[in-house]
DNA sequence: TTATATATATTACGCCTGTAACATTTATGG
DNA sequence: CCATAAATGTTACAGGCGTAATATATATAA
């Protein structure tokens, strides 16, 4: 899928299920998030069929029932998210969330070396193109132009 | 204010002109967002009236005309904002976010630099944090329950 | 074969948002 | 004092979202 189209807040705890486990029914994921959540079966219901309207999932009937999927990568669609976030708040808007993350205390200690690492990692990389104007280096995995 | 009420996106163009400079008149922020966007000035006179009517900007009458402030700082917004995408998304979500930002190509090596300062400077308040079992620090700045 | 249970499909409804048009008030120049 | 321009205020309307209720189709048990 190319383009993700927009997952709305609570469609995203139906994805979250079925990325976890696919394929699934619709009972299934019903059950499952019957108990994690305050919604009435119909809700629940309802959320997968705007999903499958959307495209986003799949599925295929097997008897009397439909057994979805994800049409789309929880990958793709948190990297659609970020670069959405980061094309709405700006590029200042990166410190405070990463602050906003670090202090929520949610991060362990880590998942904050990861996150250095990674930081060190792409200085290097970025140091490296600057010298060799713009090797392109991998896959280009950028989605869209900026708005 | 302690709660920020939920500001759409395009609600945050015209907190943008006004964070960068306030007081202002409403027209000077139709002139100014006029140009940075395709709206209306109708448009954006409605956004206006709306942040105004959630209390998220103040304004005094001069004459005829009224002149308006953010009653909200961007860094609580921002960080309202990051809160949120972080419930939303999950712990998980936080390295793939980092990861298009950097890959982004958007961030300078100062900004690189000053994200990696950051991560050893909670890193470092991590550790002592644990050792002290859980000062909480600060007010508690959290938005709301999760679901 | 038919009633029943169970799965899916259709419809509802109010709020928020994007996007304006239209209406009203008021300061100011004549 | 009054008309006009310029500012503010009111109303609109469709589509997405949260949150369901209700209706329909269908497999299976009796």
């Amino acid at each position: 899928m190319t383009r993700t189209p927009k997952i709305s807040e609570a469609e995203w705890e139906v994805m979250k299920v079925l990325w976890e486990r696919s394929p699934r029914t619709a009972n299934d994921i019903v059950d499952e998030l019957i108990g994690k959540t305050p919604w009435k079966r119909e809700t629940i219901r309802t959320l997968i069929n705007r999903l499958a309207g959307k495209k986003v999932l799949k599925f295929e009937k097997k008897g009397r029932q439909y057994h979805y999927s994800p049409r789309v990568t929880e990958e793709e669609c948190l990297r659609a998210e970020s670069d959405s976030f980061f094309r709405r708040f700006g590029p200042s808007s990166v410190e405070p969330m990463l602050a906003a993350f670090v202090e929520g205390g949610h991060l362990s200690a880590e998942k904050l070396a990861e996150l250095k690492r990674l930081l060190e990692e792409k200085a290097a990389i970025g140091k490296q193109n600057r010298q060799e104007e713009q090797t392109p280096s991998q896959e280009d995995t950028t989605c869209k132009p900026l708005l």
